[in-house]
DNA sequence: AAGATGAATTCTGTATACAGAATACTTATG
DNA sequence: CATAAGTATTCTGTATACAGAATTCATCTT
């Protein structure tokens, strides 16, 4: 009987360990791909790859068809995986479809969070603003960070699921910084505000604006990167 | 010489053989839930499955990590992977989405479309009403071309590729059909009419119409199953 | 010397193999 | 007869193995 109680907590250790094993992969993967590590339009050699990370390519396999679904990896037949390649273009659907979706997550979030989610946003929203005073921090993981937690807030799982696959977001700024982190800081923190005071409106007006404000910086860039080329086919 | 014009030819038949090989697995087994065939709940033994498709575990497991980041496969940790089950609370999010994204994808629709996609629109408006004829006939494959050729011809990417993975909606409609197939149809009809025009706004207006309705009739049923349990949140 | 041809190597896609956890089954025990 | 313990089986998660395509390198030809 002394081996009962013990069980259960043997259980817990391995799952957590578990758990990790299979996924551990996918979150190395991706974020090695988020912070440049593994730069776009790179060819992913599945045994480099695996041995560098220590498993076999099973797992690796597992992962890379997940990144693949996220857009972030690109899967040419016979030739192998390649991190994705953003341009401009895309970077403006993506906007699109965030300014859709964002809004009515900030207006869920304000309305269905509890206590613990609202600070959880508010703390968000101070680490942004602190790491802005830096001039060279790398903001993209802090910005992922509220964003996340603001659609997590909104209890529709879809929309998070959503969300989590847009790290494309975070390559593609490498593109160039949309706006001043100090400007982002004040939205960050007028949109916590909102969603704290469960102010419904005030949220989605303000996550709205956040949006598109980026969205229009980035149109702007695609025209003028346009203007350049000369291309007519865009 | 005569050997250059030939290679290019055997290699396109070798790639369209190949790329089957790999996502057949995914495109079938993503079937075989939509349609019933595997039922929610019920759990995918590898093997079984596996020779039932005729191939081995390795592409199978891929093809159920996307499915599971798809949301219709849910993987327990050492238990197996399961076909997600489906409540009314989670359709309603999935239709909070739908009606963000979708109505967006028809003005766009409207604005970029070529011909080509503006025929293949109406023809499967079309397609939907001559089945909506049929008293007992399924309509969830006719809905969600119709609605995922409106997604392609919007040019944007992002929203594409969310919509395929929003075949959620095809599970859960199995849960009672929202509305009369000949009223889906009439909206349809005039969805695909306003794309053929370039009406962004009509296009937009109908779409949107269309899925609120929908939306709010899911709405009403989880409020009715609410009630029953008696739960004060909603 | 430039290009083509062919061999060797690398790497993908897939199958098979194996360790250990979860489950089902059997047997023992009160 | 019900319950519990132990055993056998199944099935997952992962590693390894292997066939054949893609690529690279070396050799040969003009």
């Amino acid at each position: 009987m002394t081996s009962t109680p013990a069980a259960p907590i043997l259980r817990i250790v391995y799952k957590i360990h578990y758990r990790a094993i299979g996924n551990q992969v996918y979150t190395l993967v991706k974020r090695m791909i988020l912070v440049g590590e593994l730069e776009p339009g790179r060819k992913l050699v599945q045994d480099e790859l695996a041995e560098r990370l220590g498993v076999s390519r099973t797992p690796l396999l597992s992962a890379l068809s997940k990144l693949e679904k996220e857009m972030l990896v690109q899967n040419v037949a016979r030739r192998g995986m390649f991190v994705r390649r953003f341009d401009a273009e895309e970077l403006v659907q993506v906007y699109e479809v965030r300014l859709r979706l964002e809004p009515y997550a900030a207006r869920q979030a304000a309305r269905v969070r509890d206590d613990a989610a609202a600070e959880a946003i508010v703390q968000r929203a101070r680490d942004y603003t602190d790491l802005a005073a830096d001039p060279n921090a790398d903001m993209r993981e802090a910005d992922y960070e509220f964003h996340m937690h603001i659609m997590r807030a909104s209890g529709n799982d879809l929309v998070f699921n959503i969300g989590s696959s847009y790290n494309i977001i975070a390559v593609a700024n490498t593109l160039g910084l949309m706006k001043t982190p100090a400007e982002s800081a004040r939205e960050h923190t007028a949109i916590a505000k909102a969603i704290l005071a469960r102010n419904e409106i005030g949220a989605m007006r303000h996550m709205f604006r956040h949006i598109d404000q980026a969205r229009c910086k980035i149109l702007a860039k695609v025209k003028a990167g346009t203007d350049q080329a000369a291309t007519p086919e865009y």
